[in-house]
RNA sequence: GGAGGAUUAGCUCAGCGGGAGAGCGCUUGCCUUACAAGCAAGAUGUCACAAGUUCAAUCCUUGUAUCCUCCACCA
């Protein structure tokens, strides 16, 4: 064979991107038509308005190193991709855009302003694609979607019908929050509560026949003119007498009852409160259970409506605050003003203050559909990654409320509903109709508002597969396999899914659910745009490559904890892939003039047979940690494998044979060499895809491409406890003269004598024997010379003890007697401490009657061991000062 | 108020009912037939605290402390 050049350095710009339009040239990424179980993924599809942050890069590195994972085992794999529209977030973007050019959406009209938003949903699509075509991610480009593409369109109306078909979705007037910002209402969940310094106001309501006056606290006083009673705790006796009498609202002419209602805590201010049902989710449900009138006070613009009093008609709510406070402290209502931190519902898209606003909205009615779901988890047909994670998906069904999944934007799926102009019939229509059944009449409007975001992203799993059509995609790969995904949308998605899936389709969307942690700075911070802490994914490729990002990240990704992670974190897996790289090429050049051979086992020695041992170890590691979604264990694996006992052991043990060996051992070993090397750019494929490929095609007994060829698993034939003993043996044995050299700081080009005895003819002494060469390039020595009787001559030399042997150093010239001594003292110390231990559970009666019998053989070896140490060390210490 | 997580080396974090681990950083020595982004050796720990269970606890139980999430409520 020719030896092969590999470049001098490292440079994943070199190859990265050549590879991927390779693999996708190819079609790697479709699945095959082997009739194996399927294996189907659905990415998670990013907002297009954004582009992709640190959580993304994570999320789709788990997903790829799964998907490569299930295709190399053969399965037939699918991974779709795809965008989200996002509704708010888009509509925002495209409306900040408008804003610099002095414009609202509404001086573009409805239709050019949708038109717009097209092109920068365009644009920013192709940004994100490139990105996760930059990370490698394997995904199916062939069967990308977005949520508004006319597929999925027709899915959404599909399951609106039929949910208004079944009695699930309503229509109504109903309190709702609402973002005066973003001009829509959003659902319960798309408020994020945060604490805010405030203050609370104690206000005097007289009687409306002036006996006097009582005290309500509140927190925006500005809302008392949608005031329609005052309540108290029916258990409230300071208050029994007053109740049913009738206040007069200051500041205005109109009178309001007192009553009761228990949600009233008696403890808080005065255990008065003012009900103002338009403005407050507490009082509107206690308005509806006491039939109050609902005021509502705003404008969809946030402002004072006309009915509040001329003067604060018109101003925001934080304006007509400070003079409704004004007015009432003139008029000698305001009893006193105290501080008052409270949490106050924000938009999660815009941040503005979230206001409790009476509209009328459409509902999904939640509590058949989260029964399915919850059933769902109980027959076992969902899974979570860790299993913490359904207590939270549980709580949350259990306590759902209905889902208000009407928006007042222009961004996204129209509500299916028409009304006729001339009758006002209500039509809710899979097509859009042009006739009005009832009436005939053709003159026919469609509903304004659009579906929440959510409500076309929850049908995503089989939406993306053609549902509602029996599609050939859907016959194969639904369910899908696994979902991986941040636990920030537990609820606004996965569980949405579930009862998306069970409700249209009747069966879970898929069986595995991968909670992953969020991706933090080193200070712990969520990494956001307005802290500025944010690692660019593109940055990292650019600097280290998409192999070392993707490596470093499944390293890190302990089961659903956060990853905490700075720039330098991703040195690691370039480190790592650096590594695997000078391995290559060192390999690579050794192939010059040899041949491959088979090697049959019978012939191999007990270094070969180990490295296979600890191959094939690996393997197994790697299957149990994906089987459960522990992707640092099986990047652990990987990486001690590769580093420490392939390059550091195993080549090094090769170096000998190949620089002394006959031509026939040399091909012998090159052989075992490159069959290594092919077998763990198969096993690292799926955690290192670019720099296994480039190697793989380089390597000369590779067939293919590595992404298409078969995963190593587990061969219980090339598991060797045998050689896994002997070898540690033999590290051991390296290990402890290179630390008593070190220890002496003698120089590695300085070759001591070596003799190791042993107690017998033991089969480490054999070993010992054969290797001999070995352990002398390993440790630095001139010669070695196994001592099975005791008969050498180790009069001078420097002693250290190992399990089963002793090796003696001829050091005379180098050593420092009383170091050395000093040495040796504190092993003793250390090892009568390990002995006391040790003791104390031997001599323990209950210990040896309960503990498990190998526990107390153990502990039995242990003290032999120990005891053996502490002897040896005491001679060694004699033999020292006798010199 | 409810739930969950974290607390292990200087830093970031694994791990585990039976002699405390990794990477980075640090110290020392080495440019050894790939790799100085490397090799070899080394130092550093009341495994947060306190009780309990157990023959045996860093690990299980219960409390405590500190930190972090999420959910609910807050007139």
């Amino acid at each position: 064979m020719k030896a092969v050049e590999l470049a001098r350095n490292y440079d994943p710009k070199d190859f990265e991107e050549r590879i991927y339009e390779e693999w996708k040239a190819k079609k790697e990424f479709a699945p095959s038509d082997s009739d194996k179980e399927h294996f189907s993924v659905v990415m998670p599809p990013p907002n297009v308005t954004g582009i992709l942050h640190m959580g993304h890069a994570l999320n789709n590195s788990l997903q790829d190193i799964i998907v490569r994972y299930y295709r190399m085992l053969g399965r037939p794999t699918l991974w779709v991709p795809g965008t989200d529209h996002a509704g708010i977030a888009t509509q925002n973007v495209v409306e900040r855009q408008l804003q610099k050019e002095g414009l609202r959406r509404q001086d573009l009209g409805r239709e050019k302003f949708v038109e717009r938003t097209w092109l920068v949903k365009e644009k920013h699509h192709d940004i994100i694609k490139k990105q996760l075509e930059k990370m490698g991610c394997s995904c199916d480009w062939d069967h990308e979607r977005f949520t508004m593409d006319e597929g999925l369109s027709r899915a959404v109306r599909e399951a609106f019908v039929t949910l208004y078909e079944r009695g699930l979705i309503y229509k109504g007037k109903y309190l709702v929050n609402y973002c005066p910002k973003c001009g829509t209402a959003l659902a319960d969940d798309e408020v994020e509560y945060e604490n805010v310094p405030g203050k609370l106001y104690d206000v005097r309501y007289p009687y409306a026949d002036g006996s006097g006056y009582i005290t309500v606290a509140t927190t925006r006083p500005e809302t008392m003119f949608g005031d329609t009673a005052v309540a108290v705790n029916p258990a409230d006796e300071r208050y029994t007498a007053v109740v049913g009498k009738e206040l007069l609202l200051p500041l205005t002419d109109r009178r309001i009852p007192i009553i009761t209602d228990s949600f009233v805590d008696m403890e808080f201010g005065t255990g008065m409160v003012k009900i103002t049902p338009a403005h407050d989710p507490n009082d509107w449900e206690c308005g509806r259970r006491h039939n109050l009138e609902a005021i509502n006070l705003l404008n969809p613009d946030g402002t004072l409506n006309d009915n509040v009093p001329v003067k604060y008609r018109g101003m925001q709510a934080e304006e007509a605050r400070k003079l409704v406070v004004e007015d009432l402290e003139k008029g000698g209502y305001l009893v006193k003003v105290t501080d008052h931190s409270h949490d106050v519902g924000h938009c999660y898209r815009c941040h503005t203050t979230v206001e409790p606003y009476l509209s009328e909205q459409w509902f999904v009615s939640m509590k058949s559909l989260a029964d399915k779901a919850l059933q769902a988890w109980r027959d076992g047909d969902i899974v979570f990654y860790p299993k913490r994670w359904e207590n939270t998906y549980v709580h949350w069904m259990e306590t759902i409320r209905d889902w208000c999944i009407s928006r007042q934007l222009w961004w996204g799926h129209r509500i299916p509903v028409w009304y006729c102009n001339d009758c006002g019939k209500m039509i809710v229509s899979r097509t859009d109709p042009d006739e009005c059944p009832d009436c005939h009449s053709h003159s026919l409007r469609q509903d304004e508002d659009v579906l929440d975001t959510w409500f076309s992203s929850w049908l995503w799993p089989f939406s993306t597969l053609g549902w509602p059509d029996r599609t050939p995609d859907m016959e194969r790969f639904f369910p899908t396999n696994t979902l991986v995904s941040a636990y920030d949308i537990i609820f606004f998605w996965i569980s949405r899914m579930i009862m998306a899936s069970e409700e249209f389709i009747g069966k879970a969307p898929f069986h595995d659910i991968v909670i992953t942690g969020l991706v933090r700075d080193i200070q712990g911070r969520k990494m956001s745009k307005s802290l500025g802490n944010g690692i660019d994914p593109i940055e990292v490729i650019d600097r280290y490559g998409a192999d070392a990002m993707k490596f470093t990240l499944c390293y890190l990704a302990a089961q659903g904890q956060d990853v905490m992670i700075d720039m330098d974190s991703f040195r690691l897996g370039s480190r790592f892939a650096n590594k695997i790289w000078n391995a290559t090429r060192y390999l690579l050049m050794n192939i010059e003039g040899r041949n491959l051979v088979e090697v049959e086992r019978s012939s191999m020695t007990v270094m070969d047979r180990w490295i296979y041992s600890r191959f094939n170890d690996a393997a197994r590691t790697i299957s149990e940690a994906m089987a459960g979604y522990r992707f640092n264990e099986a990047a652990q694996a990987i990486y001690s494998f590769f580093w420490n006992d392939f390059c550091d052991w195993y080549i090094e043990a090769s170096k000998g044979r190949l620089l002394h060996g006959s031509d026939a051992e040399k091909d012998v070993q090159v052989s075992i060499l490159m069959d290594i090397l092919e077998k763990s750019m198969r096993l690292m494929h799926p955690f290192l895809s670019f720099i296994t490929e480039e190697i793989y095609q380089k390597l000369p007994n590779h067939k293919g491409d590595v992404i298409s060829s078969s995963y190593p698993l587990y061969d219980a034939a090339l598991s060797d406890p045998e050689a896994d003993s002997l070898v540690s043996l033999l590290q051991e044995a390296a290990r402890l003269v290179r630390a008593a050299r070190a220890g002496l700081q003698i120089a590695p080009e300085k070759k001591l004598r070596v003799v190791i005895r042993t107690a017998g003819r033991t089969p480490s002494a054999a070993f010992m024997e054969e290797e001999a060469g070995l352990l002398a390039s390993f440790m630095s020595a001139s010669s070695i010379t196994v001592d099975t009787d005791g008969s050498e001559d180790i009069k001078g030399a420097m002693p250290a003890t190992g399990p089963g042997f002793e090796a003696f150093i001829f050091v005379r010239e180098a050593i420092d007697v009383e170091q050395e001594v000093k040495r040796l003292e504190g092993e003793i110390k250390k090892n009568e401490a390990l002995l006391e231990g040790t003791m104390k559970k031997l001599s323990n009666d209950n210990f040896l009657s309960h503990a498990r019998a190998e526990a107390v053989e153990k502990e039995k070896s242990k003290k032999a061991e120990f005891e053996d140490k502490i002897q040896k060390a005491r001679e060694h210490i004699e033999l020292l000062r006798s010199f």
